[in-house]
DNA sequence: AATAATTAGTTGTACATGCAACTATTAAAT
DNA sequence: ATTTAATAGTTGCATGTACAACTAATTATT
């Protein structure tokens, strides 16, 4: 029996996203580690505006991933154990943090750019650019959907 | 500043699938309580195929659902916990357990069909059944690139 | 028949998520 | 000014996932 044969038949949406997220999160893990690297996608999504934006706190690296404050916790937690980044207390506003790349960290960010591309060509391979944009536009309209809470 | 601007304008692909599956989850679960039920998406994705096929073994719930044997096995540890769902040990193999639904997890299954269908039309809220069409048609190219390991 | 290889399921570890409750600090209200 | 609200971040708990290593049972090999 192929594979796939039930998923084609009688998915529901729901558990097609659930399956391409699921899977997509682990292709891009296997394709760092064949690159000699090791970390994983959601820590890659929170390094992200860390590089863009020196600094940034925490609850502002939760909004840009729209992620939950304690997910960005935990996550730069392993990230300052593996040496990527730094907290940096606010010197005004003893509340926040800001958080900046290591060295390291910067030099991870660098590195990983050829993982996220190859694992953005194998999502994407024998599909075209149309279909993509089309995909994005409905996705994005589900997204709509679910943010207004 | 829209909640939504940066996704509009930056976000990836695999970022925009990563929200919308961890949102849909998330709203599934808050329909769930809105119901007076207490049950999470996976648990009831893994109830399904129980439902249908009595006494299934965990390895056939496991590619059923697309999910890691472990995983299977750990969501039906709550199931059984819940009281939902018995483990029967198979008479001629001694590997192989089957999973059988109580009565209580019967009620369950039918007591959810209504949050699903609900979840299901907030997500689809002002989107042509064509437009979901093609997400599903695209998706699953997407997700055919990905399990061919 | 005895040994080797598969298979079904479990366990432990590391990671990610959501929720509620908590601390500490800052801002608002009266 | 003192009390009250709101904010930033952390912690603990329950859930879910992947991987590796493991047990027990079955099947293949020789």
């Amino acid at each position: 029996m192929p594979k796939d044969k039930k998923l084609k038949s009688e998915i529901g949406l729901g558990m097609l996203i659930g399956q391409v997220h699921r899977l997509s999160t682990k292709r891009f893990v296997q394709n760092s580690h064949k690159f000699g690297l090791d970390i994983s996608l959601d820590q890659w999504l929170v390094l992200g505006p860390i590089w863009k934006n020196e600094g940034i706190a925490q609850k502002d690296i939760a909004e840009y991933c729209g992620k939950d404050k304690t997910s960005i916790t935990k996550i730069i937690n392993t990230l300052e154990k593996k040496n990527l980044v730094v907290r940096v207390p606010d010197q005004l506003d003893h509340r926040v943090k800001r958080v900046v790349l290591s060295n390291k960290g910067k030099e991870l960010f660098l590195n990983v750019l050829p993982v996220i591309e190859e694992t953005r060509d194998e999502l994407r391979s024998g599909i075209s650019d149309k279909e993509i944009e089309s995909l994005i536009t409905v996705l994005t309209k589900v997204y709509r959907n679910l943010i207004s809470n």
